[in-house]
Order: structure tokens, then sequence, then C-alpha cells
DNA sequence: GGTGCATAGTTGAATCGTAAACTAAAGCAG
DNA sequence: CTGCTTTAGTTTACGATTCAACTATGCACC
């Protein structure tokens, strides 16, 4: 039975090599190109960021909800108390919490019928709409906020000394900075629309 | 009008103390708690992760897309495909990628629709399942973890150095210790049922 | 001042994920 | 064996998210 790790070479022998010509095959016949497997230590470290971060937003979001509220409705929430005035543009909204228009709309319908956030037309853009956190839904942010923080803490700050929480906070900042500095969408050259 | 962030302290005098006693009021009146807010260096690391790991989550998730396949199922074939003989239980699947059970029971039926996996009742276990990942799905898993490998340096691997990409490695595996010793459901106690 | 294109946001359908109830087989105590 | 509890996995219904189409306003340029 072939092996295929989806992403060292099949032979562990290479495993160090960062960079290196390795065949593929498939329908088309075998292939020869140039892939840059991860190496061991590589792939470690991302397995563990992939592991860790899905077992992070489950726990947040867990913890979150015996209090009646996601995760995500959280941020939209906490982003508006941090801004002036509570108010916030839906497509400011978005991009601070890194959520599709689309997704944002609904969320703030879902949040707003609650009672927690109020829609008001923006007064300089006539197609805007200002997003204002109403006193009640700032009431319930304060609630929320302590539990919150003691479930951050508790899965994630208070899990690793103070020196790599800030390393890990300065790797992600990289990924921040690299994802703005290229905001490609799915280049359509890489995109076979399903050739197999 | 009154700021509410939802980390630290309201008084940004306080920022550098870990831990001191904040007054929280709420419609039960002013209560004084001691709650552990993020110091300014916390606060930014989370932040930053937070952020980018949406961020990462979507680039991931697109560039995989236009090749047909989610983030989500293309972790458990590939878990599959490193398995001995391509073949997992469900509940193996379920903790390997760190989904519900009935998440991965919807996510192999799709998958199995595609004719990449195939369902066959456990051998030693009667209530069981083994996911087995079929000569189609390895064909096109190869093909697949090309493009994942790339797009994963791409927005991730290298947009940092191999020390700091290790550290946060060695970071997120805190995590996943931490997450994996302490499998607390969201403590009923902790869990006033929306009680504000 | 009208045409063309970009931007802001919404809508609705389809898909995906969650939560709770459910089936069925083990495991175990007596 | 019988009954009780746990474990494996599925089902169903519902809520959340995505995707593509759509409305409406702004903006640039001639």
């Amino acid at each position: 039975m072939h092996h295929v790790d989806p992403f060292r070479t099949p032979d562990p022998r290479d495993a160090p090599d960062p960079a290196r010509t390795v065949g593929v095959s498939w329908d088309h016949g075998p292939v020869a190109e140039t892939v840059r497997w991860l190496s061991e230590d590589e792939q470690s470290s991302w397995r563990a960021y992939l592991r860790a971060s899905r077992e992070l937003d489950a726990a947040l979001d867990r913890d979150l909800h015996c209090h009646g509220i996601s995760l995500s409705e959280y941020e939209l929430v906490s982003m508006l108390s941090e801004a002036d005035g509570g108010r916030l543009r839906m497509s400011a909204v978005a991009d601070l919490i890194v959520q599709s228009r689309s997704r944002v709309t609904h969320t703030a319908a879902r949040l707003e019928r609650r009672g927690w956030v109020a829609r008001r037309p923006a007064p300089d853009d006539g197609r805007g709409v200002v997003l204002e956190l109403t006193d009640e839904g700032r009431g319930a942010l304060e609630h929320l906020a302590v539990a919150h923080v003691e479930s951050v803490r508790r899965h994630f700050v208070d899990v690793m000394s103070p020196e790599l929480f800030r390393a890990l906070g300065e790797a992600m900042r990289a990924v921040d900075e690299a994802y703005d500095a290229d905001p490609t969408t799915p280049d359509p050259t890489q995109c076979p629309t399903m050739d197999a």
C-alpha cells in the first residue's frame, strides 16, 4: 500500500531537505515537479498549530456558549465596544474580525434581534450602515468579558511562559502582515476547477 | 460614553498590572470582582493570534476550495492517508482532526458520495465503522497535497524565520497539552444559562 | 449631466455544522 | 443470563455560513 503523506516526501530519508525534486504521479502519468515539502521540524510545528488552533477555537466557543453567545458574535460586539462611541461601519467590522460582509450582515441581524446592537444609516455615505452598541449590549458585554478573559487565560495565555506567548504573538503578527500585503484571490491560473 | 475594553481594564494606568480588583457593574448593581485582565503585551499577542488565525484559515480554505475541497475535508482525507492501510475508525478520525463525531459522520458521507472514502464495518467491534481511503481518494490527495503545501508555505511557514516558526510550534504544543490534560466541559457551575 | 465602473450592503438558496435524541452493540455487576 | 451503564455512530431538525445575484449609492471621466 502506497503511503501518501500530504506534506513530507514519501521517503523519510529526504525529510531534512527542505527543497527537492519529487515525482508526483497522477491521472496524466508521472510528472516531475519541484515541491518544497515541509521539513520534519516544520511539519511538527504546523501540525501542532492546526490541532491546537482547532482545540482553542472549540474551547473558547464552548465557554462562551454557556453564556448564550458564540465567539464570532462576541468578537463583533467587542470591536464595537472599543470603537469611538461604540459605532462602526459594517465594512469596518468585517475587516476587524476577518469575516465576509455577508456574514457580518447576518450576525448583526441576529444581535439586533437580541437588542445588543442597532443599525443606523451612515451620516456621510448614503450606502453605508453604522452599527451601534446599545446600552443593553454593553451591559451584557461587561458580563461576558469577565468569563471570556478567564477562558482565554485558562486555555491559552497561562499555559505557556510569557516569553513564549510573546513569540507566538510576533509570529502571528508576521502572518497578519503577509496576509495584508498579499490579498490574493485564489489565483485563477492556479485554479484548475477540479481538473482531476 | 463609557468605553468597555473586553480585556484590559478601562483605565490605561492599570495595564501593566496583570492581576487586580476591578469594579464590574451589571444589572444587579456594581460588584467588586477579581479578574486577571490581560496586560498590554498579552492583549497584543492574543489579538494578533485571533486575527491571523482567522486569516490563515480563510486563506488555506480559499486556496483548497478552488481545487474543489474544503480544509476540513482535506484534513480528514490526509489523516486517512497517513494511517496504516489508509484505514481509521470514525472516532479516531474525529480525535485526530478535532471535530465532533457528528461532524465527521457528515463529512465522511460527503466524501463517500464523491468516491474518495469508503465505510466498512469494524472487524472487532460490532458498533464501529472503519473509514478507508479509496484509490481515487489517494490519487486526488496527491494532487491536492502539492497545492496545499505551497499554500501553507506562502501564508504561514515562509512568512517568518525558522526559529520563530519553531517557537510557534512549541507554544501551540503547550496549548494542545493543556487541552488534553483538562478536557473540561463548560463547567456547569460557571454556566449561569444567560442569567443577565 | 450622463455613462461606466467600483463600493456598501443585503438577500435568498444551498450547504455546512451543531445539538439532542436515537439505535445498537459492548462492558459489567449481580 | 438480566438489567444498567457506557461507547460508537447516526439521524433529524435547526441554526449558521457561504455563494452568487441583486439594489443602491458614490465616483471618475468625458
